[in-house]
DNA sequence: TTCTCCTTAATGCAGTTGCATCTAGTTAGA
DNA sequence: TCTAACTAGATGCAACTGCATTAAGGAGAA
């Protein structure tokens, strides 16, 4: 019988299996509260803002791809879709004839105003309330480590 | 101006973005993992577990469905799926004329064994082995906070 | 210049999820 | 016993994801 098994604990174990199941829980939580106030999901919100901090510039699709850790696929009909819904603008490139340049229309300000108030309340509701700030930063300095 | 904005930190907005962000960069490894060893994804593996767990009495799929934060018809589907795959075997239930009674099959149990060194490892690597014992113990501690 | 390799982006296909709805069986109250 | 309300599970449809592949432009070496 071979024993190359990497250690883990039972306690990490127990560690994993409750990350996994309370990130679920609580994103699936923040979600549903979106969809109630009949909005889009969190992946349009984190586009639209990643835009809306590009500011006029805009971002091309590479660029997005990476900050929300998206696969290139993904990427792509995100941003049919946001196009589609008339909250992003998408333009070739002029330095690049391959490429594209992203851009939040008025409409997509409109709509990360609309959205934050009930993204806030959520996170507050299904998350930060349950810390003092302490906790907080013991929350993020343990998550750092796994970045 | 109405302020019936909830309290919400700066920082608690940081720790959010860094536990949604973490979970899903850590969550994809892992799967990544069971991709590139041909094997089924994390879902498989939870459901398979509880089967196992339940024994030869095996579980309602409402039951597993429960204990795995599905959707009733998520539920449904990865049943099917399982059952396709020949890995559970689903009976109509003697004493409600509605239900099932899932249970595992030997090969489930093949499966499981074949899945746990790849997943072990997978935990390890890109969770576990980033804390030691203490700082596992304070995450499991805030993590317990958000159930 | 031309050839090769790399980067940017789209898409066909199969599988998965969310939402709404449906069927069928159970339970409890009049 | 009959009916209304509830519970267990399946499914049609649209949207989304993963995988593999493709098209097309860019960049550098010979």
């Amino acid at each position: 019988m071979q024993d190359d098994a990497p250690v883990l604990s039972d306690e990490a174990v127990k560690a994993w299996a409750r990350l996994v199941r309370v990130s679920q829980t609580v994103l699936s939580k923040v979600e549903a509260d979106l969809t109630e106030a009949g909005l889009p999901p969190l992946s349009w919100y984190d586009a639209l803002l990643e835009l809306k901090r590009a500011g006029p510039a805009g971002l091309r699709p590479f660029q997005l791809q990476h900050r929300m850790l998206l696969t290139q696929y993904n990427m792509s009909r995100l941003a049919t879709r946001l196009v589609k819904a008339g909250y992003v603008e998408r333009e070739d490139c002029s330095e690049d004839g391959r490429g594209q340049v992203l851009r939040l229309t008025e409409d997509g300000q409109t709509l990360l105003r609309r959205m934050w108030p009930v993204y806030r309340k959520a996170i507050a509701e299904h998350f930060a309330n349950r810390f003092d700030d302490r906790e907080v930063a013991i929350f993020t300095k343990a998550l750092a480590k796994l970045q």
